[in-house]
DNA sequence: CCTGTACGCAGTACATTGTACATCGTACGG
DNA sequence: CCGTACGATGTACAATGTACTGCGTACAGG
């Protein structure tokens, strides 16, 4: 089981869809019967909904009434489709306007866009993009990020490390609380009721007098928590830890 | 392809294994010609030489010189293979003693050596650990990274917080890392000959009038890391960042 | 109008995975 | 000395991406 992971096909032929580069009809051979955006779009349906092992071909093709070969003629593989839906979800995101505002202000809202993506998207979360899909939505997104961070008297290396040291948190916490959620799923078993069934049988082995702080630091935060991982709280206090992180870059 | 994931097994079964309950040896039937340990041993080493992808029963089998259905007499399944892995893996951690030293030292200390275990085992930064593995391992860990933090004035919710969030960048840094080197792996390309692939083409259809910022700063940071993605400046940079976010909670 | 050809679509097929199931053989307790 | 419990084995299945092979369609040139 491969890690799913963008620009792992053919760069030119990939380039060549992410942005329409070949709206030349072919008139030649029967009509097509679909597009290669009801391709994306069907994916993407099939991805928000059930999750990225849900995304096969087979699946997708059944969900446009067609035969899994069918796909091959608008795209060259999966690899390719998933920039395509990668692509495509950035291009849709909501770029808020923030000039003017502080840059906390600003950096909050581009997290908040970037939790929102995640929010629709979940599996985008859990997508590299070590080699991004170098198509319009990302240059659109990488563009408007660039504007919240531009004249804060941050050089342009240091501007690009902070905006992938925020981007970077905010995936990280959407990795992590879709893994949650999905744990809770597959094990039919919420937070709370897993540490019931694993709790007494932990407290059997688990020697108190050799992890004194574990055992007192996990009570704490567990009980302020409900029990269980608080997806909430650990973005509040996270991105506030980020933006923290970065006030002597910027208030100097 | 299911996101690896610890703790996906029986409960019971898996804490079992991890504080190896029952030396209790079973008198009747053949002779084992195995052990748990070398079943882990064994499949951590096929992961760490080539990867969470190439890990299958049937690949450890081999290295064994077994069927692949005997493995199923030591372990439940793959699930709980990956939870002795991971707890195996928490357990070799060296923990060095930096009491008494300044508080970026000794979050400095812990940040380092989980960049070590990564560097040992690059699969590990890949597993979900939404529901972590509770076997001595994690206990170990968990206690010594806990009292890098102890003492400081945080108190116990926040204490876990903060190490939470250091641990997620740490993971989420080395889960980028991985991701750059299987990519340059996978497509037989470094980042600057892929760059010097895509360039071109995407210079074709890329506005410049349109993302000016992109254009600019994407050529700066390029340029200062060689072209390529450089996981050392980003470790150093958002580490720092890290503790500096930090130092508000603790040094007032 | 007619026909050749290029191309979209469909069906079959294969390698790879985890692991359920049934079978076989071993070796200790009585 | 032998029954039985249990470790090891071999076979089998469902799911996946996609290569390959046809089949039929519909436009271009005559």
């Amino acid at each position: 089981m491969p890690t799913e992971r963008t620009s792992a096909g053919d760069p030119a032929r990939t380039l060549q869809l992410l942005w329409q580069d070949s709206p030349a009809d072919r008139p030649k051979g029967p009509r097509r019967g679909l597009t290669v955006a009801a391709v994306v779009t069907a994916a993407t349906g099939v991805a928000d909904a059930e999750g990225l092992d849900a995304l096969t071909m087979r699946r997708v093709a059944k969900d446009l009434g067609v035969v899994p070969m069918t796909l091959y003629t608008y795209v060259p593989g999966k690899a390719e489709l998933l920039d395509l839906m990668l692509d495509a979800a950035y291009r849709r995101m909501p770029r808020a306007d923030t000039a003017g505002a502080p840059w906390r202000d600003r950096l909050t809202a581009v997290a908040e866009e970037n939790r929102a993506l995640y929010a629709r998207h979940p599996w985008a979360a859990a997508v590299s993009t070590a080699r991004p899909p170098l198509g319009p939505g990302l240059m659109a997104k990488y563009e408007h990020e660039l504007a919240a961070l531009d004249g804060l008297g941050l050089d342009d290396v240091t501007l690009d490390a902070c905006l992938t040291h925020l981007l970077t948190f905010v995936q990280a916490w959407a990795r992590a609380a879709a893994d949650a959620r999905a744990a809770e799923q597959d094990s039919a078993m919420d937070d709370r009721q897993w540490w019931e069934a694993n709790g007494p049988l932990l407290a059997r082995v688990l020697d108190e007098e050799a992890y004194p702080l574990a055992v007192r630091v996990g009570a704490a935060a567990g009980a302020a928590h409900g029990g269980a991982y608080d997806p909430e709280h650990a973005y509040t206090f996270g991105l506030g830890r980020v933006l923290d992180g970065f006030a002597p870059l910027i208030d100097g």
